[in-house]
DNA sequence: AAGATATATAGTAATATTACTATATAGTGG
DNA sequence: CCACTATATAGTAATATTACTATATATCTT
């Protein structure tokens, strides 16, 4: 048994995760919750954002370990679960402000 | 004029350049073209992919600003235009070496 | 010009994302 | 149980991504 291993293979979660958090709205939740676990409404509201549209988004964070959610009463908070994202952003801070934004 | 700014927006462009390395063959190339350009035959040989594939998505990198492309008679060469990538990269191979794929 | 090599692109089908509305579910307090 | 608040989900339409085949373009060599 011989397995053929690209390249690409030992990129595959790490490109799934960059992927994730690749969307303004999504990148801003995380530098949300990096100090601390938010409920949904405030994320919402924060945003700027509908409810069920930042529901959405915090959902598929979770589905793919990005964030974890608990809940307290009739509220979920939601936290940061893979604490490698907040690394991610604070790489893309500390390029320079223009950064991960612009060339060079 | 009032222009409202959410805190999605300064994510705008840092988001597009996390999208576009979102993948595993994307990373993949960016990693392989860390140390020197290398021509789209080269990296499609290495990657295991058809040749076409491995041409979009360098396309598709040059054009998000991520890569730059040189012509050299009868080749191409692709290098790394945003160094910033870079930095992304380290930032996932020194998160552990299950990193960012892991949570935690 | 013809042939060979290297790269890019057109066309396409399957699938994924995104943003939306409306509705459903879960928990709390009366 | 009912009303209320908070969150999740179903359904949907527009658009984007992905991977593929076939073909086009560009450059060099003879």
């Amino acid at each position: 048994m011989k397995i053929k291993m690209n390249p690409a293979d030992k990129f595959r979660r790490p490109a799934r995760v960059l992927k994730t958090v690749g969307h303004p709205d999504r990148l801003a939740i995380v530098e949300m919750l990096e100090h601390g676990e938010m409920s949904v409404n405030e994320i919402a509201e924060v945003l700027g954002t509908k409810q069920s549209i930042t529901s959405q988004h915090l959902n598929m964070m979770r589905d793919k370990g990005v964030l974890y959610a608990r809940r307290e009463g009739i509220k979920v908070f939601y936290g940061i679960e893979n604490k490698n994202v907040i690394r991610l952003l604070h790489c893309i801070h500390q390029s320079c402000d223009t950064s991960l934004q612009d060339q060079n």
